[in-house]
Formats: C-alpha cells, sequence, structure tokens
DNA sequence: TCATAGATGCGACATTGTTGCAATTTTGGA
DNA sequence: TCCAAAATTGCAACAATGTCGCATCTATGA
C-alpha cells in the first residue's frame, strides 16, 4: 500500500523523466519535509549512511537537471540545494546563512534590482545574494 | 637601492605589523598591480611555482587578519580576495563575474540595500552579491 | 517473468584549504 | 657586521568536497 507522501513522491519522479528508487525517493522525502534549504552534508546525517556519497551528489545533480530543485547558494564547500516552490524562474530569492548554526534561510519577499549596475557590454545572466549573520536562536 | 613600489609594499606590510618577506611582497604586488580581485589559484599562476600552496594560503590570511586585504567573495572553490580601497567597512560591494573566463570585476557604484528583507531577530552582519554572466570579451 | 537501460556502491582521483614540523629568513640589538 | 630569537617558509600529510569509471544491482516496460 501506497501512502499519499509515496504517491507524490513518485509521481514528481516520474513525471520528470526519473525513475523512482529507493535513494531518490529518500533525499525527496527530505526536501518536502524539511522545508529549507539543504547541503549535502545535512542530508548525508539524515540518511545516516543509508547512502553511498557519490550516489548523493548524482541523485542532487540528477534533481537539478530535471528541474525538481534548484541549487540554490553556493559558499566554500558548501552547496545548498531546496525546492524551486519559493523561486521565479533563474533568479532565485536571496538566502540568509546563520553563522552560528549554519542554517540557510529564504529570503521570499526581497529581491535583488541590479539594473544599470552593469558596465556596457556585460550580459548578467544570474545572481547570487547572500547575506550573512545570526539567526534569532544563536543571537543571544 | 629600493624603487618606490618596492618601498610602498614595504611601508604596507611593516605599517600592518607583518615582516617584509620575498613572498609577501611579491603577492602584495600582484594585488597592486592587478586592480581586480584575484583568487588563490591566479596567484599561483602568476607566481609560477615561486611560492609554496601552502605559504600563498598564509599569505593571504595574514593579509586578510591585517586588513591588507578583503575576502571578497565566495564561491564553490573560489575565494577571490581584493583591495579594499574600493570598500565602505564591512560590507563590500558586489561583484560581477563572467562565466567565459572566470574574471571577477568590482561593481562599486551598486549597492544592495536589504533593510526590512530580514524578519525580526535575524542579525545582518556581512552581504555577499554576486552577479554571473558574460563579459563583453566572452560575449560574441 | 525477463531483458535492459539506468542507478547504485565502491574505489580512485582532483581540487581546495589547513596543519605540524624542520629548515630558513627577518629583524632588532650588540 | 654579526647573532639570537622569533617568525616565515617548504614539504608532507591530512580533511572535505565533488567527480568519474566500473562492476553489480534494480526498476520498468514488454
Amino acid at each position: 500500500m501506497m501512502t499519499t507522501a509515496q504517491r507524490r513522491v513518485s509521481g514528481l519522479l516520474r513525471g520528470n523523466g526519473l525513475k523512482v528508487t529507493r535513494g531518490r525517493a529518500e533525499v525527496l522525502n527530505l526536501f518536502l519535509d524539511a522545508g529549507r534549504p539543504l547541503a549535502q552534508r545535512q542530508i548525508m546525517e539524515m540518511l545516516r549512511l543509508k547512502l553511498d556519497r557519490a550516489s548523493v551528489y548524482r541523485i542532487l545533480n540528477a534533481f537539478v537537471e530535471a528541474g525538481i530543485i534548484h541549487m540554490a547558494y553556493v559558499d566554500v564547500r558548501h552547496r545548498v540545494y531546496e525546492l524551486p516552490d519559493k523561486c521565479g524562474g533563474q533568479k532565485c530569492h536571496p538566502h540568509f546563512s546563520c553563522r552560528g548554526c549554519g542554517k540557510t534561510t529564504c529570503l521570499e519577499d526581497f529581491r535583488v534590482y541590479f539594473k544599470g549596475a552593469l558596465a556596457k557590454g556585460f550580459v548578467a545572466e544570474r545572481q547570487k545574494v547572500l547575506i550573512e549573520g545570526l539567526c534569532p536562536d544563536c543571537r543571544r
């Protein structure tokens, strides 16, 4: 018997041309449950060695290619992936990263306009905006 | 006999509490000549193996700590360092990175205001803004 | 149920960045 | 100018992240 969540996961995968495998289902479930961007490392820890490191990377790359998730922000050795439900097209919303706990959250209602910022001849394709600081929990 | 440039480099180093060594002088010279942000890898290539990888990292870290350069933008395995002459305080200006040639340039007259973007309790300390695209040379 | 295309696990490798340690260099003082 | 102490460098080793090849296993459609 399949639960609603399982059906949803299968549908998302199949609908994007991906086979439904245990690994993909588990990783996708994490994203659906998390509600915030996840790094590969966090995914590994949540899965507790149930999946190989290389496989997780391949799954993430497959998801990105299929458009199921976005590679949201990139830091030194710290890529973050998330569901695109809060994004509009190519230009992802900015993120906030806490230097205390390392968690990343989305700044959905905030957009950066850079029209006129570029010199002649430059073509902008993508923007990455990250604000670093402290979240309420790590603040005191 | 010391040239004006050599005197300038020595002064900058000594004035920031750093001993004047061959490696530091060469790296600092690169920054003074470059006029744009440099990555560790570019520095290595410009020096042509005259300095050890670990030493370059230590020099860069020492410069950052001394305030001679800023760590300007951070990408997957690609930190970029630059002189702080175009920066105002903690908040560095945004950068443009060309996906063709990999060169990074500064968007000096462009500033991002994110007041009101953060939820209650969040404290912003630093912002990183990167616009990716094509520079005029890589465009056609 | 079976064949096969594709996914996984494992091992190897590349890159980036850090650290410990011995050897060398810088610097201030005699 | 020379010396001693302190700091810097080169080298080797290591950690983390990400990719790739290959053999094995699994999901899927017929």
